[in-house]
DNA sequence: CTTATAACGGATATAGTTGTCCGTTATAAA
DNA sequence: TTTATAACGGACAACTATATCCGTTATAAG
């Protein structure tokens, strides 16, 4: 479904996300342990969240990497995909063809866009917030 | 979403089906140039549908790949997509964890399996028959 | 039986993704 | 100003998916 880029991705974000909101400042070395990823390639995964102006990154002895916290509500998941994935996942056919519309469809076309549909809307709605929320009052896993 | 393999796969198997329909038996070279698709990596894609017994080969001169047609309504789209990519589309978590479900979720668990559930329940009810029966009421596009 | 045809299958090439290594840059603390 | 620290960035390595090449096998027709 996503890259394995974009997967790292997510679980680092919601981790910073979730210690930002407990007012931590987390290293590149905490992020790949609690999310279980190769650190040297989490490095460039963060990188790309960093240029992307999802997170900010803060150089040196005690740096590290945070979410400025009024922004925890305005990031989407659908966004952290958009940044490593594209929006191919929101647009493109379920069979390969460069150029499908509903002018010109493939077979699976409007059976396929409508669960594309459902899936853009869960990623838009769903925030760091609330996913962060959801980890308050019940247990969920990064790893 | 899916493979190359099984995009490709997906758009040979609904071309054959729709000539098997016309008693028509078809080879290699004219699905490859119907679906535009590189005709040797078409060639194991179509061979990855004979061994699976998704798809019958005929060998030698007037040979070709038909599909019986009693089938055309047993095969489903589901079936395709597994393959050439197995089940992960249906079971694997949005986040890569290697273990993920109900009991030790994700943070994006139980959103992405209502999604997921869907997805599985159109791939699976859609067979070769209507798909090849829609075509016949519209204009659909495999290139 | 011979010949032409078309699927089959092994070897290899190419591309993109994933992953590592290591020196550079910025910066906080002493 | 020096030193230690942690993110940054370029080069490269490994792996997988995609794609090609070409000889082999089966078989229909003459």
């Amino acid at each position: 479904m996503f890259s394995k880029s974009c997967e790292y991705g997510l679980r680092a974000i919601i981790y910073i996300a979730q210690q930002t909101t407990l007012k931590n400042k987390v290293g590149l070395q905490e992020v790949s342990e609690e999310i279980n990823s190769p650190k040297a390639f989490t490095s460039k995964v963060l990188s790309r969240l960093t240029k992307s102006n999802t997170i900010t990154s803060i150089k040196g002895p005690y740096g590290g990497f945070i979410i400025e916290e009024h922004r925890l509500d305005s990031i989407t998941i659908s966004d952290v995909v958009r940044v490593f994935d594209g929006d191919s996942i929101y647009t493109s056919c379920g069979m390969g063809l460069k150029k499908c519309n509903e002018n010109a469809p493939c077979p699976l076309h409007f059976k396929f866009v409508k669960i594309r549909d459902e899936l853009k809307a869960m990623l838009e709605s769903t925030t760091l917030k609330m996913l962060v929320d959801d980890m308050n009052t019940a247990l969920f896993f990064l790893k």
